[in-house]
DNA sequence: TTGAAAGCGCTACCAG
DNA sequence: CTGGTAGCGCTTTCAA
């Protein structure tokens, strides 16, 4: 058996509810006291007993993380960030890679005191019992939860739209064109550009890839360096992308960014170890991470909170896109 | 405030305890009172409390699995199986990805009935309370506790050899040859079939990646591709190396397995959509997947254990390999 | 400042 | 077969 308050109560002389009280640290006991309860417990090993604890003061301080998709990469950076976040509040993390309904379930039978859901495949998340829910993903629904959405649109928008005031006229788009609606929504922004700018559609080009590894842009790019007009902007769907689409400029001898310019969607701060750094747009990753905090702990403090709430894109330019004339 | 056994006792008319009884199935309850209840409980959307439950019955039904590294991709497999299998067995995981030590203490906290340690850095793993161990990774020190272990050395040491028995002479090493002791174990099977065959060095060749992806794998390959005398044969660290690889052997119109073969580590079944199969050497996803499957409900059911337990890798050899001469 | 006691939601035992 | 009751480890009144 593990130690109880008991074990320590009788170990140092007191009761054992004075102990419970000086483990949480209460003012109402005496400092000697305290210190000496301190003193058995460490030397017993004592780890107190969540389930007991969070059964009478109906608190865990455990947020539950929903991640049915593990295989993605580029949500683990954020969840570590957010993981670490929360260890700071002194909050423990739990994460379920069920999928979204028996996750949830799950969390609530563990009364976590927030559920934190990825789920980019937009399925209906009905609560159960009142633990509340957080999510990230497509705010376009009505749903009694907050949903964090990044305006994905607007950010290929701006991108091109920069491309296009710098000078481009041949800006092709690499990404996952026949996606998910996370993906889509990259393509309408892009593609919304070209409507707006009135050009001719065959001076935009989007090249399909499969899915995100750094292959695929390297694949991609290579297939777009070798047409007759080759673009002067790439503009990448994801991180991995640029990586690759990279890679494949170095190799045909081109130069970033005299001969072609380049912007990729995805803002984390992985992106530096480059030659010459990359220009991207999206969300900061320490912002999200931030803002999924924030809300937590309005949720969790039943605090009113908007059900949907937008995160507004950064376009960060480098030396990696120039004018061009 | 959530549904209760109580609330289902009023609203049903029985007492409490015999909701207990017909929620968890007993025999001890008759048919129709059972169907009641369980339409009852279906009715207010019932959750039961796991803290309670286990606070009473000391099981939780919980397995804690302990990831430190969720960059590490290649984990991500296995865990998706090893959860899918203990779900069929009515299990719950709960994944950390706090550092180990103190992941382990908020499962020893959650009272879990067992804790799944995937750590390649082989920190020593003191256990907190009593809630048993079971970890994957080195098995050469003396644990406390069962320790998983592949034996890599063996895998790598078998390819190699059996690639000198198909001839080949010229046989390169792609990995990170100065990587974590898991790599290290890679290259030390390779080196020593160097040794046992008596063979001059130079005919042997080790290319240093610094990571596993594909990206690392196609630059290798290139690398060596380029050589006045280029390998016979290829053995890759990784299923990622291997496909970069394969790219690279692609593009410099070399076909497989005629002007050279290869062999990658690790064995899962993605490993089918080439054009050619991969030849891979390792121990089998799945076969891991179960080993660690029955250890941990050997651990949970207090049985014996040995603490070392070595997997053998298995070498499965596809088109991607033939005969010189 | 400390201790005693109630009770969180549940299981398990015993009585009927 | 069903109901009553003790108690898991803990927090939180209320008394002393």
């Amino acid at each position: 058996m593990s130690v109880t308050i008991k074990d320590i109560a009788k170990s140092a002389g007191v009761s054992y509810s004075t102990v419970s009280k000086a483990l949480r640290d209460s003012p109402l006991v005496k400092k000697p006291t305290k210190d000496l309860i301190m003193a058995v417990a460490n030397e017993l090993g004592y780890q107190p007993n969540i389930a007991a604890r969070s059964l009478v003061s109906k608190k865990s301080f455990t947020i539950g993380v929903v991640w049915p998709t593990i295989e993605q990469t580029v949500l683990s950076k954020l969840i570590t960030t957010i993981n670490k976040e929360l260890e700071e509040l002194s909050y423990t993390t739990l994460i379920s890679i069920n999928e979204v309904k028996s996750a949830l379930k799950i969390f609530s039978r563990y009364q976590v005191d927030a559920i934190l859901v990825f789920d980019s495949s937009q399925s209906i998340v009905s609560s159960y019992s009142d633990v509340p829910i957080v999510m990230h993903g497509l705010a376009n629904k009505q749903t009694p939860y907050p949903v964090i959405d990044v305006n994905r649109q607007k950010a290929t928008y701006q991108a091109a739209q920069y491309l296009y005031k710098m000078g481009h006229r041949y800006i092709s788009y690499i990404g996952d064109v026949e996606g998910d609606k996370l993906q889509k929504e990259k393509v309408k922004g892009f593609e919304q550009a070209i409507l707006e700018l009135e050009l001719p559609t065959y001076s935009f080009q989007k090249i399909r890839v499969n899915n995100f590894e750094q292959y695929d842009g390297y694949e991609a790019a290579k297939q777009l360096l070798t047409l007759a007009k080759r673009p002067t902007a790439i503009l990448t769907g994801s991180y991995d992308l640029a990586r690759g689409a990279l890679q494949a400029i170095y190799e045909s001898n081109l130069s970033i960014p005299n001969d072609i310019s380049i912007i990729s969607y995805d803002n984390f701060p992985a992106l530096e170890h480059f030659d010459i750094p990359l220009s991207t747009v999206g969300v900061p990753l320490d912002k999200i991470s931030e803002k999924t905090i924030e809300i937590l702990m309005k949720v969790i403090n039943d605090e009113e909170v908007e059900t949907k709430i937008f995160m507004e894109p950064e376009l960060k330019i480098t030396n990696s896109c120039t004018k061009i004339s």
